[in-house]
DNA sequence: CTGAAAGCGCTAACAT
DNA sequence: ATGTTAGCGCTTTCAG
């Protein structure tokens, strides 16, 4: 069997409480018994139980992460950064893929608390706010990442969508676009619904007009995106360019311009958001408003951890500034 | 403070013991017991805490899984497989990226163990095979997932690499094409071997001659994939068609011929491996040799519940048949 | 059918 | 500087 602190202590005819001070570093200890005890437990592999000492109170250094889909490549990379600063400050997590379903998102939290994970990270929408209120109430730490309800009192940590959707519009009203289509996710996702105001904010200080019928809503896929951007694309008088609001519906959207014939940056110029791996590679690279995800990453296990240690102070709101990066599927309108 | 089993014990008028037995569904309580209990559970909100449960030697439903980085859409896919059939089964998952270094393999496995972990999924690279033999030795359920080590009894699910290599020369093959540029991972990487190996096997059945320059070997991401592409093309007499060992080299690949003005699949045939979503977002669509990445991740997460039941019967190793999808990078000859 | 009591491995007062 | 002891929340004999 494993080595318990029982064994370390007997074997080195100390009692546990001894041995548990060595190990967290507590307490008043002789340097030549620590040395002892710590010898012997390098001698037994002695691996303290997480389990044990998190029934006592203690922490179980485990992290929950609910996002919408892992197989998401923003969402991968995303998790892929948290749990690099995780692991930094000895924290696992847990992955929870919830669909953007709140029935999910409920069984995953109630399946979190009962593992007793240290804190939640929500980086998926949650329609009743309700869930999410209640789990604050219990104390819990939750940050929300990429998401955010103003309303509710709780760490979040997002990109600012509307100066991303502005970056998105100067860069093709610069380049002479003033017939632009937009295509974003469901009404009910803020972070979509926050890039296209800032989009059309801009648009209209260029005296671009907006046309209702140039906006199109649909789910995140792919698939949505290349129907959505037919549709814009068969219209009597088509976009010259066109905003996807993720990188998914832009390779939906370049899917759709090569099944019309159109050639981007040529006849459609394109915009996205996110600066996935999609963007780099899709033919051409797309030119995309860029979130800083590793740095999204990092600061919320941070402020999770924070907020666990008691060092958190008030809840707060971090906004990072999105970055816009031209690549090949944008250029000037020649007309 | 969250309700106990005293807690709905006291409610109850009953001892702990009974309600632990309707927890579980042990022993013989009158149906009336049952009920009373079952309904003040909900009334009190209550969750069984997981921690202390696995104290007394039950399990934590916990899964580990290692890859070598969650953000590579490969295996992002295949943790979505494994995180919903885990879920059918009422596991969670906490993901472990190992970047394939040794050092962090050990590290998150004495992790996992010290969290006590039910079972480890193992789908990341490991040189030192001892790593495994010592792991396998404690008796923790282990499957190895997308790589395996013959040698090592171990539950594994792989696909047939070997197959896969022979079904992406033959589609080339019977399309005419006889100089052929191969681009694998490093050599020590088993699978990437077997599909080399496959697809040379299959050339020489084919009488095509293999040119030792035209077999490239790097690591496995797009810029790699690009230069040895780069190499390739540029040489005295250029493959008219590359055989890439997964997604992302052939998406590199695709980024080489645009670089030299090549067209796809005009100039050159493109055949990859995988299937993930890259193969379906480039420009234009790789034909690939699929992994039924949902299937895997169903069977590795039975096969390591089974075991953990005991309801295992011997080892197995579980080779799955790669499938051809023939898309758009691949065309016949001209001459 | 139900309860008392002994642990699981560890932490944290409180003594010594 | 080190040891004693009482839990943490639950499972599991073993009695009744």
């Amino acid at each position: 069997m494993k080595a318990t602190i029982y064994d370390v202590a007997k074997e080195a005819g100390v009692s546990i409480a001894t041995v548990s001070k060595v190990l967290n570093g507590k307490g008043k200890i002789s340097v030549e018994t620590r040395e002892a005890i710590l010898a012997i437990m390098d001698r037994l592999d002695y691996q303290p139980s997480v389990i044990a000492s998190a029934l006592t109170g203690k922490r179980t250094f485990t992290l929950g992460l609910l996002v919408p889909d892992i197989s998401n490549p923003f969402f991968s990379e995303i998790a892929r950064a948290i749990e690099d600063q995780g692991e930094q400050l000895g924290y696992s997590v847990m992955m929870c893929s919830t669909d953007n379903k709140d029935e999910k998102v409920e069984r995953y939290i109630a399946l979190l608390q009962q593992k007793k994970v240290d804190g939640i990270i929500i980086a998926t929408g949650i329609d009743n706010k309700e869930i999410l209120e209640q789990l604050l109430s219990k104390g819990i730490p939750v940050v929300l990442l990429a998401r955010d309800m103003p309303l509710v009192a709780v760490n979040t940590v997002v990109v600012d969508d509307y100066v991303g959707g502005c970056l998105a519009a100067s860069h093709l009203l610069e380049l002479g676009h003033r017939r632009i289509g937009i295509i974003g996710e469901r009404e009910k996702v803020r972070s979509s619904r926050e890039r296209v105001r800032g989009f059309r904010q801009t648009m209209e200080e260029y005296g671009a007009a907006f046309v209702p019928e140039h906006l199109k809503h649909c789910d995140y896929k792919v698939e949505d995106g290349k129907i959505k951007a037919l549709e814009l694309l068969q219209a009597d008088e088509p976009p010259t360019a066109i905003f996807a609001c993720n990188d998914m519906l832009a390779v939906g959207t370049l899917q759709a311009a090569r099944e019309l014939g159109k050639k981007v940056p040529e006849d459609l110029s394109i915009v996205s958001f996110d600066n996935t791996i999609l963007a780099a590679v899709t033919d051409p690279p797309l030119t995309t408003v860029a979130q800083p995800m590793e740095h999204m990453g990092k600061l919320v296990v941070n402020l999770i951890v924070e907020e666990l240690q008691g060092t958190a102070p008030v809840k707060q709101r971090t906004v990072l500034r999105p970055e816009l990066i031209t690549r090949e599927s944008t250029a000037a309108i020649v007309s």
